[in-house]
RNA sequence: GGGCGAAUACCAGAGUGGCCAAAUGGGGCAGACUGUAAAUCUGCUGGUUUAUACCUUCGGUGGUUCGAAUCCAUCUUCGCCCA
């Protein structure tokens, strides 16, 4: 339950728009550094509820996967935005900072203070300092722009994106051809360019947020993965991405620790490399969180 | 004891006289990122603070050649085959 040593807290405090408006601590760090023991610790001294902020976790029906809390955790302490949504749902950071927002509201009003938890960067800055509200995408637009890129290519659609929103065109990375065809389809539903909606401008919540961030040397940090994997797999694992197998091209499925357990199923691979894959995988994420922080630490030390 | 084959960068593995610091994959490292983000994408990976440049590499040594990872000799190690 506590936090191994040799783990260093670091807080950053970023205080809110009106002073005297509560308080939100936001726990996050590189998948297993700890996050989740640290914030029940902390809930549990101070009769706090955990919104949870994992991209993942908010699915129903891969606890194991996701790392989600025990049951016994999650009775010892309410959780929000967990457990709720059924895999085929959409979800994304907007919603995220939307649903969060009123909870933690919710909250200060409860108790003056809130508690996030969470390792998925993008909805934790979502929170933080909010996302331009973009219209949401109709299922039938997403499917029919999907459907042409899928048909004209790749030249297609960045020609397209060219000719309806040059100024975009000249800053997306045209190897990323999901955003490229994101911006189409935030083209086609708005009639406008994704480049006027897309102004980065940084909300200020009233509320202060204290980050807490889990810094943990990098060899312990890849020991405690493979733990954690191996454990994952002994709490069955397997099983879990049986249960979900004939529904892998969700979403929520496209994720590490199941998309190799599809691989092995599908018998690209055998059991042990796809144990090895997960490992892999779940230490390059843990990495690309922390390169997503150091980011982060440079944004908000220019904006000082 | 005899015959054959193999030795290449962190690993696997191409290359068989110049276009080779050496394909490709894995692994590693670094980065981008305003919407399904545990996603998606990118760069680097012998050394030299920059490099269309130089230096050192392809088991060891010695040769052949204007030029060798590539050819020859020999040594070492490892496989396989015959005794």
């Amino acid at each position: 339950m506590s936090v191994i040593p040799a783990t260093e807290i670091q807080r950053l405090l970023l205080p809110g728009a009106r002073p005297g408006s509560g308080k939100v601590t936001v726990i996050t760090g590189p998948t297993a550094s700890g996050k989740s023991a640290l914030a029940i610790d902390m809930a549990l001294r101070r009769g706090l509820h955990i919104i949870n902020a994992d991209s993942r976790q908010v699915y129903h029906g891969i606890p194991i996967v996701t790392a989600m809390p025990t049951a016994e955790e999650l009775a010892a302490v309410p959780h929000h935005l967990i457990d709720f949504l059924p895999l085929e749902a959409y979800y994304s950071a907007a919603r995220f900072e939307e649903d969060a927002l009123r909870v933690a509201l919710g909250e200060i009003e409860r108790c003056g203070e809130a508690l996030l938890c969470g390792g998925s960067m993008m909805y934790v800055d979502a929170f933080c300092h909010g996302i331009d509200l973009l219209p949401e995408v109709p299922d039938d637009i997403r499917r029919a722009t999907y459907a042409d890129w899928r048909r004209h290519g790749d030249a297609w659609a960045l020609d397209q994106l060219a000719r309806l929103d040059p100024e975009y065109r000249a800053i997306v990375d045209p190897a990323n051809m999901k955003r490229v065809v994101h911006a189409l389809e935030i083209i086609r539903t708005s009639g406008t360019t994704f480049t006027s909606l897309r102004t980065g401008t940084r909300r200020h919540r009233d509320f202060d947020i204290e980050l807490i961030w889990i810094e943990m040397p990098r060899e312990l940090l890849f020991s405690r993965i493979n733990t954690r994997v191996d454990a994952m797999v002994a709490a069955g694992l397997e099983e879990e991405a049986k249960s979900v197998y004939a529904r892998r091209g969700l979403n929520s499925l496209n994720t590490v620790g199941l998309k190799e357990m599809f691989a092995w199923f599908d018998g690209s691979m055998d059991r042990a490399t796809a144990i090895e894959r997960i490992k892999k995988n779940t230490r390059v994420y843990a990495k690309k969180q922390i390169t997503w922080h150091r980011r982060r630490l440079e944004s908000l030390k220019a904006e000082s």
